[in-house]
DNA sequence: GTTAGGG
DNA sequence: CCCTAAC
């Protein structure tokens, strides 16, 4: 039942008048969960105005969201009509069927509704929070807090720490920078303003009295599902460098909600913003709202049980369709091992004194659905648009040290300062397509493969610190692998990018490694292969990552990335399948000639001494490489395909193939004599 | 954790 | 590239 109301939610958010079979995206698709195109038949659009473009709707998100919610603030009336607006809104959903309201095309304010249904929020927050203050003393506030600990970081906390950094920012420096600079500026400028705006309601709503034990009716579970920003998971993870701001380092416990595809609790809401010249789409927003209103019903925007039993999610994964049994299966089984890895944390934490425990790019928003922000870009031209749903941001992982003792307020103001220290220095917007990071704003969206009905599941947006200010974050987030393993071992030469983004280049170039020459040692970088149109995938980096060090959804490494729903970690993606990357001439010959020193048997030794630095190859590739070498050297010039390989190196596969294998073959019959031997005594 | 080989 | 059996 409520898996059938949400995945109809799902259809309507994505757009009223999209026809059915939307593919389901798992989670562990990096570049395919954040963000889900509707429909695309001319794209002139260029990346760089998609970023333009999710900037807009982002403020529109935070416009919709908790800006009206100041101003109900200021007006009880307003408020209060806004209430009896939203419950008589909510009466006539239930009686509704929510397919049939899919097509519903007349109702297009749904700011008004929006802002309605936030209006109805605050009232009962305040309402709420008056009746804890004067029956509820601190015993059970502390109670809750203490509740919301054992669950780690909620979304409250998250949205708080994002408050917190909007509020860093100024209106003014974001009217000046609004479209007009940098793109990645201007997401970072509107975001702030979004935030900023809301910052003061923000924190209200983190108000430890908000977290109420009891869930108020209808419009009341909110208090978990409201902010998008926050995870209900926690899991381990890399660390994180120490913020801009020298201190030292954090290390947050938080949840991440396994973000199901079906499972979502968040909500955000998007409004108009006529002003900025971005232009929701009425039908799609107005099914949002109404899906957004029907899993409150549900009660789906509780972070209750579903948060805390593992089991229950497990169950729910029954319930994901349009999946091959092969994806539910992992998926299922990624699950299982993630539950087991938060009990562990958990008993670790009581354990020791002190908890370090690694949170994974906390799933922001709530999951998905309600943070979807379908929005349509209007231009004056006749450029056909395509219809984006962000469903989530990542923010980069964070790594907070704080002591069992500390109350859940310092965790809390722990947790705010590292993401303040982190984002503080500004915000980029990466978009992701299939995975692969598009660094070249220059290029249209045509261009660079976005486009049509392939990306509606492959593109994806994260945030991630700006690096131009902050390197340091930044090879945090966009490269943990460095971090991790190759920092302070590998040479470190700069190549300069490839690229010809007049706009970028700031970041990339910082993790470059040159490749250089060794004696067969392939030093190639891990960005070797993406650039323009396909910027390494960060996703894939991210996932063979996470899959080292915690089995939960992989982060999406080059953007911190809180995914408003990720789960995050794409944390799906655990599933997702490693992208594809050519070997390289270089690479090959590499792979020759560590191979001919050491052999066809021993391919961890030729993965530690060919290709140490290149973390995505993993000694099964290069067996599996070897294997196509061989293949490729077999047949015919005409039947091979990709980049030619020289053929002085395919002759020299062929014979280092042939004298392994011989000499594999003397050590075999060493064996049969003996065996004959005993045979013959 | 590695290898080897089929998919 | 993935998956598995086998070690």
């Amino acid at each position: 039942m409520v898996f059938q109301k949400r995945a109809s939610s799902e259809m309507e958010a994505c757009g009223g008048s999209h026809v059915a079979e939307m593919p389901r995206v798992p989670k562990s698709a990096r570049g395919k969960r954040s963000v889900r195109k509707k429909e695309s038949q001319g794209q002139a659009m260029c990346a760089f105005d998609l970023l333009a473009t999710v900037a807009g709707k982002l403020l529109d998100e935070g416009e919709g969201s908790l800006g009206n919610m100041t101003a109900a603030a200021g007006s009880p009336v307003l408020a209060a009509a806004a209430s009896a607006k939203v419950k008589q809104e909510l009466c006539d959903e239930e009686a509704k069927n929510l397919k049939n309201d899919v097509m519903d095309q007349d109702s297009c304010n749904e700011s008004v509704l929006i802002s309605h249904i936030a209006s109805q929020r605050l009232v009962d927050h305040h309402a709420r929070k008056a009746e804890d203050l004067n029956e509820v003393p601190k015993a059970k506030s502390e109670a809750v807090d203490k509740e919301l600990s054992m669950v780690s970081c909620t979304k409250a906390d998250l949205g708080c720490n994002f408050g917190a950094i909007a509020d860093r920012w100024s209106p003014e420096s974001v009217e000046s920078g609004a479209f007009t600079g940098d793109a990645a500026a201007n997401v970072m400028a509107l975001a702030a303003a979004a935030f900023h705006k809301n910052a003061p309601d923000m924190y209200n709503l983190i108000d430890p009295m908000d977290v109420d034990v009891k869930p108020p009716p209808l419009v009341s579970s909110d208090s978990t599902g409201e902010m998008p920003l926050y995870g209900d998971k926690i899991r381990r993870s890399v660390s994180f460098p120490r913020g801009p701001k020298g201190e030292a380092e954090h290390v947050v416990d938080n949840r991440e909600v396994d973000d199901d595809d079906d499972k979502s609790s968040g909500c955000t809401h998007s409004s108009t913003a006529t002003n900025r010249g971005f232009r929701p789409n009425c039908a799609a927003d107005h099914s949002r709202v109404k899906k957004f209103l029907a899993r409150m019903r549900q009660g789906d925007l509780s972070y209750s049980d579903a948060d805390r039993k593992p089991s229950f999610r497990n169950k729910k994964m029954y319930y994901t369709r349009q999946r091959t049994q092969r994806s539910t299966f992992k998926r299922r089984k990624m699950l299982d091992r993630h539950s087991t890895i938060v009990s562990e944390e958990f008993a670790k934490s009581n354990a020791r004194r002190t908890t370090k425990v690694t949170a994974r790019p906390a799933s922001l928003g709530a999951n998905k659905g309600n943070n979807s922000m379908p929005f349509h870009r209007s231009s004056g031209s006749n450029d056909c648009h395509m219809k984006l749903k962000i469903k989530s941001f990542k923010v980069p992982e964070l790594l907070i040290e704080i002591p069992e003792t500390a109350s859940v307020g310092s965790l809390r103001k722990t947790v705010l300062e590292a993401v303040n220290a982190m984002l503080g220095g500004g915000l980029r917007v990466g978009v992701l397509h299939h995975g692969k990071k598009i660094r070249d704003d220059s290029r249209t969206l045509l261009q660079a493969g976005i486009a049509h009905d392939d990306m509606l599941d492959n593109l994806g947006f994260s945030l991630e610190p700006n690096c131009t200010q902050h390197p340091s974050q930044h090879a945090a987030a966009e490269d943990m692998e460095f971090l991790e393993t190759v920092d302070t071992t590998e040479p470190l030469a700069r190549i300069p990018p490839s690229e010809s983004s007049s706009k970028r280049g700031e970041v990339d170039a910082s993790h470059e490694l040159a490749l250089t020459p060794l004696t067969g040692n392939y030093q190639g970088n891990d960005h070797d292969s993406v650039h323009s149109p396909g910027g390494i995938s960060s996703a894939e980096k991210a996932s063979a990552n996470s899959r080292a060090i915690v089995p939960v959804a992989p982060v999406d490494s080059s953007a911190g990335a809180i995914v408003l729903a990720n789960k995050a970690k794409r944390s799906s993606e655990q599933g997702q399948r490693r992208i594809r990357r050519p070997f390289s001439v270089s690479e090959v010959e590499a792979l020759v000639l560590a191979v001919e020193k050491l052999g066809t048997g021993r391919w961890r030794d030729v993965k530690l001494r060919a290709f140490d630095n290149a973390k995505h190859r993993t000694y099964v590739d290069l067996k599996d490489k070897w294997k196509t070498l061989v293949h490729t050297a077999s047949i015919s010039p005409q039947q091979r395909r990709g980049e030619p390989v020289p053929q002085d190196l395919l002759d020299r596969v062929l014979a280092a193939q042939s004298y392994w294998s011989q000499q594999q073959a003397k050590l075999q019959p060493k064996t049969p004599p003996l065996a004959e031997a005993r045979l013959l005594t």
